[in-house]
DNA sequence: ACTTAATGTAAAACAAACTTTACTTAAAGT
DNA sequence: ACTTTAAGTAAAGTTTGTTTTACATTAAGT
């Protein structure tokens, strides 16, 4: 799975750190989650979604591999 | 978290096995995300909801009682 | 009554998400 | 040079998603 958190998090100029806060987990989950290759959880990914007042389609998308 | 799959699979008429062949998990996993209290992976989400030709949001709906 | 298909549920085991602690590096400010 | 802030990373541990096997229930068809 993609994700285009860095580019996100740099629209609000949140750190790591301020992300992680507001979702409520913590700063290296939000590191792994940038790095890729980490299947983070539903509620998760709606609530920063939800941060960054737009839809998981435009910050998270599948990838060919992630059909197994 | 909310959802809506039981409708969403009316719609389309797939049982639980059979949505869950396509999304590559067991029906026992189908089965307990529709009872809800289940917090599926985003990958598993995204499939479900490209299955169903629809936005995650449309199928997947955050609830006061994710906010911790 | 019998069979079949779909669903509900449960327990044990395994895989993966997420936390905590801690150390490192790079950049920027003073 | 020194300090501070943001980011990268890693290992051990806890929690939770997911599978597997198995059995029960309900509805529909014959």
């Amino acid at each position: 799975m993609k994700n285009s958190l860095k580019v996100e998090r740099a629209k609000k100029d949140f750190t790591q750190a301020d992300l992680a806060e507001r979702v409520g987990v913590s700063r290296q989950t939000i590191n792994a989650i940038e790095k890729g290759s980490y299947n983070l959880s539903t509620i998760l990914a709606l609530k920063i979604a939800k941060i960054f007042e737009t839809e998981l389609e435009n910050i998270f998308q599948l990838e060919e591999t992630d059909w197994k």
